[in-house]
DNA sequence: AGTGCGTTCATACGGCCGTTTAATATTGAC
DNA sequence: GTCAATATTAAACGGCCGTATGAACGCACT
């Protein structure tokens, strides 16, 4: 029925699942059950499908964010009153949870990182408006709650923790392995049915865990600061 | 000469650079000036040498991890006075700045940061032992100055950290143009020579930022509660 | 019925890719 | 010098890629 809407939906699950470079136009339209040519049609080539496709899922993340972050400020009365935890949720939960702002696989997050790490096109002119301005935003209510910092001190922290969480989804499974080879698991054969889904990661743990982890990176830096 | 070097040293630069896919064997033996099929012949195809380049990539760092952690160690006579910083910046230190263990181009951090987030595959089974072999070992360290927090918590946390400056290399001129608009400089045009270098990156004083980032989020969880 | 336009289609093109082959060159032990 | 093992070479193969083309189709509007 609607050809521009399958492709992109079945580039958005392909791409996520194997990436950018690994997904012929061919894949895609396969697929979508829709003829090869309709991409150049639609998109005027991979690049403008790639580049659609990455902007369909940043856009509502970053919207996500400044959305959370004012839900948060309604609640609070006001930004001076923002507990740094509020501020840092709003600004993770998006990336962790991102079927909450209507962006369907985890697994997007691994193509975006991919997609950004490329630095040097970086972010699709599209999104980038979107994004500086969902950093700025975060900066600026950032500044408030955390007054003796520099922007760039702040921005750099923002990105530490984005790297964190960001990471993390692409080394989940990873990780898990390492934390089960580095406790004091000998237990040779495994089987051991203690946890529900071995090869799970519980991300609303995580998220819980990475915001404490930098929220402390965030605050590290104001001890002996009062005005609290 | 020694045809399978210059592959490699031509690999190294060509892959980091430009990524694996992007690079094509050709690309590789005409930088290297040998001829196309010793690729095949030397590393069994193009698969072959992009896990050697990355082996060449992982294991001195990984190994100069180790060898910063016991020279600490030594320094501090024992784990258990070693100071958290100390740990952390040895882990850290050799992503950072991994000239220093002979691994040439920080580029080279984006391309192993892409090889992991692809999940799949992931580290080059050759590599792994001692990959998995440094996270151990610095879990075990981190332990003994943390006794409070779990095994799985340390590496979740090791993996944050290293998350921050991975995310940071590969977004660290995307941060520096967002930084800049942050703050309230106003001066459209730019040109003021207050920074010696306006796109590069302050290693030195990243290294700093992101150990004191990730320190307080490991300490963090110590205050107040004890055993847990 | 006929026209125009947006869409879909089957097909083909040129190109670069990774790999293979088979011949040749180099080496080193005897 | 002989010979086998190792290394290098030029050339080619088959395949998949992204894109372009031009014809066919659907359908509103006159």
């Amino acid at each position: 029925m609607n050809t521009r809407e399958q492709i992109l939906e079945a580039a958005w699950e392909l791409y996520s699942d194997r990436g950018f470079e690994d997904v012929s136009v061919r894949d895609v339209t396969t697929a979508a059950g829709v003829n090869l040519a309709s991409v150049s049609y639609y998109f005027g080539g991979k690049e403008g499908l790639m580049q659609e496709t990455v902007k369909r899922c940043m856009n509502p993340i970053n919207s996500y964010r400044i959305q959370l972050l004012e839900q948060e400020i309604a609640k609070y009365g006001g930004e001076e009153k923002l507990p740094l935890r509020s501020i840092l949720e709003a600004f993770m939960r998006p990336l962790v949870m991102p079927e909450e702002c209507g962006v369907q696989s985890g697994l997007m997050l691994r193509l975006v990182a991919r997609y950004l790490i490329e630095s040097d096109y970086a972010i699709p002119s599209v999104s980038r408006d979107l994004y500086t301005e969902a950093f700025q935003v975060f900066v600026k209510t950032l500044l408030v709650r955390l007054p003796h910092l520099t922007p760039e001190t702040l921005v750099k922290h923002i990105v530490f923790a984005s790297g964190s969480v960001v990471y993390y989804h692409g080394l989940g499974k990873l990780a898990l392995q390492l934390s089960r080879s580095s406790s004091g698991s000998s237990n040779a054969s495994g089987s051991d049915a203690s946890e529900q889904n071995a090869d799970e990661i519980d991300r609303e743990q995580m998220l819980c865990d990475v915001i404490e982890f930098a929220m402390h990176g965030f605050g590290g830096d104001t001890h002996g600061a009062d005005d609290a």
